[in-house]
DNA sequence: CCTTACATTGGAATGGTTCTCATTTGTTAT
DNA sequence: ATAACAAATGAGAACCATTCCAATGTAAGG
């Protein structure tokens, strides 16, 4: 349940980027500001199930695509076949598990350096002028090297 | 076309990764070695129409998910609702035109300095047991910024 | 308030990808 | 060579995430 400080933190959120506060899009951005399940629009439609029972499938996905193109969230693909969405708060990336899907933030200092410098280099070599990046490492969470039985030498 | 040395090349990489060495994996597989359009199963499915004029869809799909699996061939999404396909020869990462949909491969002297890096301090964080990553810089491709009448100041 | 442009609904349509299964083909061992 | 087996192919059906559409509802500004 998203609490106060969050509701009126993703109200200004919506006003800051001039879009217009319906409460189906003021409640699916304070899920995603207080989760970071990365959920599909299948988990958000369960979770959202209590306080928004009709919203349409497609209410979700053109919010979720609004958020998108204000750069609010960003979509994820982890190979389930649906597509994942997290709200961009601070900089990071993903770990992708390759056997489960799970999906976990990552981010250390200096992280953001190593993004622009990637940008800029970009941006000389191939004349494009830079937006944003994805970065994505793939291998296998701790759970699944356990349930693999696959030992890690360290 | 793809020339004899490419086809010697491709039917050692299929063997080296012990595939059964059919027609369709030879021929597709040489079309993305020597072509770097970043194909969708259409474009390979007409591009190969005369060699191969009554492959399945199935097939191509197939033939690149096992591709993938072995880490010949990486996937790519531009956002234009299809899976394209991309030849992993050399280290290189994607810059993808959130205009037009066009990707190119970019890369530069220590990218693949920068890609342990990003490796090593993941596994570091996460405990994931990392095998591999990718990285895209969205941006304007040059055309695309001509078109829409937006300069560059550098 | 009243208006109007925009958002939501839900059901149908779309289209990329996977599935099924009968048939064909590579590969390995004889 | 050839036989035998496992694996790949092809055609179409099935699947399912996502988009489209037309009708209805609603937020925001004057």
């Amino acid at each position: 349940m998203a609490s106060n400080a969050v509701m009126e933190e993703t109200l200004q959120v919506l006003k800051d980027h001039k879009l217009r506060v319906t409460p189906q899009r003021h409640i699916i951005l304070a899920y995603l500001v207080s989760h970071h399940n990365h959920p599909t629009v299948e988990t958000i439609r369960d979770a959202l199930s209590k306080e928004l029972p009709n919203i349409g499938a497609s209410t979700i996905y053109n919010t979720l695509n609004t958020f998108v193109d204000h750069h609010l969230v960003v979509e994820l693909q982890n190979g389930d076949g649906s597509t994942h969405y997290d709200y961009f708060g601070s900089p990071h990336y993903h770990a992708i598990c390759t056997n489960c899907g799970r999906i976990v933030d990552v981010t250390y200092p200096g992280f953001s350096e190593t993004e622009k410098s990637l940008e800029e280099k970009t941006a000389e070599i191939s004349g494009y002028m830079i937006s944003g990046n994805h970065m994505e490492v793939y291998g296998l969470c701790p759970e699944c090297q356990i349930k693999l039985g696959i030992k890690k030498n360290d």
